[in-house]
DNA sequence: CCCACTTACTTCAACCTTAAAATATTTTTA
DNA sequence: TAAAAATATTTTAAGGTTGAAGTAAGTGGG
């Protein structure tokens, strides 16, 4: 089993592909951290948010972000502490809480998405945009195969 | 600027390598936890401690696996607890450690590399050898450049 | 109506992570 | 060689992450 070359092939292929992933990822922390004073989960929550303008429940939140429930809390806790997020209570049902961008949770994350999109862009210049395009598709299904064998 | 075609496709590329990479790296997670009780981070210090015989110094350990110095001294700690690890005194420098496996070490490691294989080659099942060895290479390519810019 | 079940969310304990400060030791320099 | 600088590591504070346990509120069958 572990003599197949085959899976050799493809743990190499995880390996760089997990290391590249975190190469973009530590650098895309690094510049939230240093250009906005914040963090890649709070950017993650801006976005979710950003393409729901009615906002988004709890459970809601965390199910987009595919994170857990405890998680979500306490990451739209700072948000909400720092204006950028606020809780609308849910008529008809007092357990739940609706989460929304401020308006000026809304400037603060077209900034950041503005400047995230460049350091995307930067540092994936070498693929042209017809590579990027196919790569993309491919990491799709490649997803979308990995979400059906978890089910 | 942000209206750049390329641009948004790159940002298309990069958000779905991020989801494939974190839907790869959860299910690693998961079987870690469920099938040997641990976590990638300990995985990761063993599978790089299992490349060095002679053992590594912490910030040998830290370089290599591109993490803080104070994150590798907590998970060390918990492994040498658990009897995976020690720590040796560098002979004419008191103020630093040599870490390396212990035999137990050594053999649970060994089992979680066979696991951790079969699971990556069923998660990349679709991507055949020549496919896998090919996006590998660029995947190296992109991970070096990136590297350059960061220096 | 009420008791069991489900749903929505928060709290908790344990671990991971970082940057910055602290400690201890070695090396360099004045 | 004493003081300063550099090096190796740990500690700390703040945040992120999970699964499990806890709290509160809605839902439904008997």
């Amino acid at each position: 089993m572990s003599e197949d070359l085959a899976s050799k092939e493809r743990l190499r292929l995880w390996l760089r592909f997990l290391k590249a992933s975190r190469a973009i990822e530590a650098q895309i922390r690094d510049n939230l951290r240093r250009e906005f004073a914040s963090t890649l989960p709070r950017f993650d929550v801006m976005a979710a948010l950003s393409r729901y303008s009615d906002g988004l429940k709890m459970s809601q939140l965390s199910e987009v972000l595919r994170v857990s429930n405890g998680n979500v809390t306490g990451i739209v806790d700072r948000l909400v502490e720092d204006g950028i997020l606020v809780r609308v209570a849910v008529p008809n049902d007092r357990r739940a809480w609706l989460v929304r961008l401020t308006e000026r949770g809304e400037k603060e994350f077209a900034a950041q998405a503005e400047a995230h999109e460049n350091w995307i862009n930067e540092m994936l210049a070498e693929f042209g945009p017809k590579d990027a395009a196919n790569i993309a598709i491919r990491l799709e299904h490649l997803e979308k195969s990995l979400r059906e064998k978890t089910l």
